[in-house]
DNA sequence: TTGACAACAGAACGATCGTTCTTTATATTA
DNA sequence: TAATATAAAGAACGATCGTTCTGTTGTCAA
């Protein structure tokens, strides 16, 4: 996209799309635009999706791309030797949430109770992110099921059993008697500062 | 919405849009929910649009509410002889955005390098919610500009003059000759564990 | 002055969409 | 056992959608 123009329709499909997280129809993207073919609508959005703004689902359906909330350099106020940042802006969608959270519909925030994972860098207060499901690797930071509480260790194996290794010395290694009741796998931590 | 089916339809819904950033035509949606009438797929969103998770643009297309974006927050005591499905239950629901972000126009996101913070739980390739400001109080972790580049310390003061200190004895503390240039205040830490 | 191209407009069409209405199967309650 | 709700299935239909193809208009270079 090499155009004037196309930055403009642009400009409108990204205010449209704030206000409606949609695309709309030709037809409604004719008045957007200010055009009255639907077919020049149609060689817009496609050009637009040559370069990356747009996309379309198996379905035929547009949606916007990761480049579509992207904003212009010229907004941020950098330095020379800014390292990669993003600007969390309205029009966007939630991006942490986005960037954190795979499928939905199985995945729960727990909020961090104790130190015993504290050199792992998850602190007390902190907010997990769990996708919930079963079965884990060695190595992954699980949310297990022990006593009726939820636990937050680093799966491991021991002489063949699956152990809990807490990251702070002055926790105890965790080895369940019998089955191992894993709640889900930490994908995610979020910590937010007192301001 | 106080039933069971809908609240999985939800979440297939949901997992789907974070996949395509859309809604479906009823007749896509029949596959998603596993159902072959449209008409009822149209019952089902309409009970969903009552329960405030989607509502309808001006042209009638589906869209989704702040509220389909919300996550439960469990706490990580929880009571005996909980099935897997377990946090429905009680508890508030957070969108993680909205948790750490107050003023999006002044929030950057900003990928931290190294690990002159690790003691304070900040590790390499954690993203820091940045509120961009110049100043700040003593005790924050802070953004500070230091010979063109951007370095995330704690900011305090060393007979009167401000010091930056890292979190990390592997690492000098920085006496700014001058002025100190802070580029924002850190508000919030997100980690995304690689799956 | 002509020819080529870009920027649209407009019509035509079959596919798909959402809607409404009717029917059916299962579960619940009286 | 009968009545009623719930959870769908299915057909029918006009409206709308995206697509394609053909015109029209303006611009600019040769």
């Amino acid at each position: 996209m090499n155009n004037d123009k196309d930055t403009e329709y642009l400009s409108k499909l990204q205010d449209y799309y704030a206000d409606w997280k949609n695309i709309p129809s030709y037809a409604r993207l004719c008045e957007i635009f200010g055009i009255a073919s639907k077919s020049w609508v149609k060689a817009i959005l496609t050009r637009l999706e040559e370069a990356s703004f747009i996309e379309r689902t198996p379905d035929g359906a547009w949606i916007p791309t990761r480049q579509f909330f992207a904003r212009p350099l010229a907004e941020s106020t950098v330095q020379a030797g800014m390292p990669a940042s993003v600007t969390a802006t309205q029009g966007d969608f939630f991006i942490i949430d986005e960037m954190l959270i795979d499928t939905p519909s199985k995945t729960t925030l727990i909020t961090v109770k104790g130190d015993s994972m504290i050199d792992a860098g998850i602190h007390d207060g902190d907010v997990a992110v769990v996708e919930k499901r079963m079965t884990a690797n060695i190595g992954d930071i699980v949310v297990a099921i022990v006593d009726d509480n939820f636990t937050l260790k680093t799966l491991d194996r021991e002489n063949g059993a699956f152990i809990l290794r807490p990251a702070n010395p002055a926790y105890p290694v965790i080895r369940p008697q019998g089955t191992l009741e894993i709640f889900g796998v930490l994908t995610g931590l979020v910590r937010k500062y007192r301001r």
